[in-house]
Parts: C-alpha cells; sequence; structure tokens
DNA sequence: CGTGTGACGCGAG
DNA sequence: CCTCGCGCCACAC
C-alpha cells in the first residue's frame, strides 16, 4: 500500500546532491523508496521548479538525457562543466563524480 | 476506464 | 557500440 510518490519528495533528493557531483535516475528512484521508477524520475524533472539543481541528474550510463542539441541538454552540460565536471567521449564517470548518497 | 507517453534501466542478441 | 523488448510510475486524453 505505498502511497503516491511526490513530485516534491523526489525534488527534496535532488536537492541534496552536491556541486560537482551527480546522481543518477535510478539512484533518486532508489532513494525515495521505488527502485524501478527511474522513468518517474524524468518525468518530475521535466517540470521541476527553478533553483532546483536538475542538471546534477543524469542516466545510468553516465550521459546527458536530453538531446544535445536542444537548448536545456546545452544549458545542463555547460553546468556540470561549471562545476568541474570533465566529460570524456560524451560521457561522465560515475565512479569519480557520482553522488555516493549512503555516506550522506 | 483503456491507451499512449516519457529527462529511465537492464538484460539479450 | 547498437537495437529491441519489457518492466515501471504517474499523468494526459
Amino acid at each position: 500500500m505505498t502511497p503516491p510518490l511526490t513530485d516534491e519528495r523526489i525534488f527534496e533528493v535532488v536537492r541534496r546532491i552536491p556541486p560537482g557531483h551527480v546522481a543518477t535516475y535510478g539512484q533518486i528512484a532508489r532513494l525515495v523508496g521505488r527502485p524501478r521508477g527511474a522513468r518517474r524520475i524524468g518525468y518530475a524533472l521535466h517540470r521541476c521548479p527553478s533553483g532546483l539543481p536538475w542538471h546534477r541528474v543524469i542516466n545510468a550510463q553516465g550521459r546527458i538525457s536530453l538531446p544535445a542539441d536542444s537548448t536545456s541538454g546545452l544549458a545542463q552540460r555547460r553546468r556540470l562543466s561549471e562545476e568541474g565536471i570533465v566529460f570524456i567521449s560524451g560521457r561522465i564517470d560515475l565512479d569519480r563524480y557520482g553522488w555516493d548518497d549512503a555516506a550522506n
């Protein structure tokens, strides 16, 4: 009887991702108690409030899940770069920049 | 109500 | 590396 997962619940977790680090959709899903609800995360982020560090959320392959040529896609990549995150062949090394939520 | 649709994930081939 | 399929969750029609 799990209650409906609200967007706010998701945003709370996203807000905890420290600058210079990234989290995956699946990771956020697990943190809110929906191990297989990764899709739900993307749905919520698509309509997230301003001020939320949405750019720190990427997919499990370390890639940005937005069209590379889209306005938001380019913005995400730029903002991550500004935080010191390095892209290698359009990909982010999760072992290095992945947010270690367990220790937080 | 049934159906479609994602800023997803993961295993197979 | 790539594509296909299926599971998943909430929501718009």
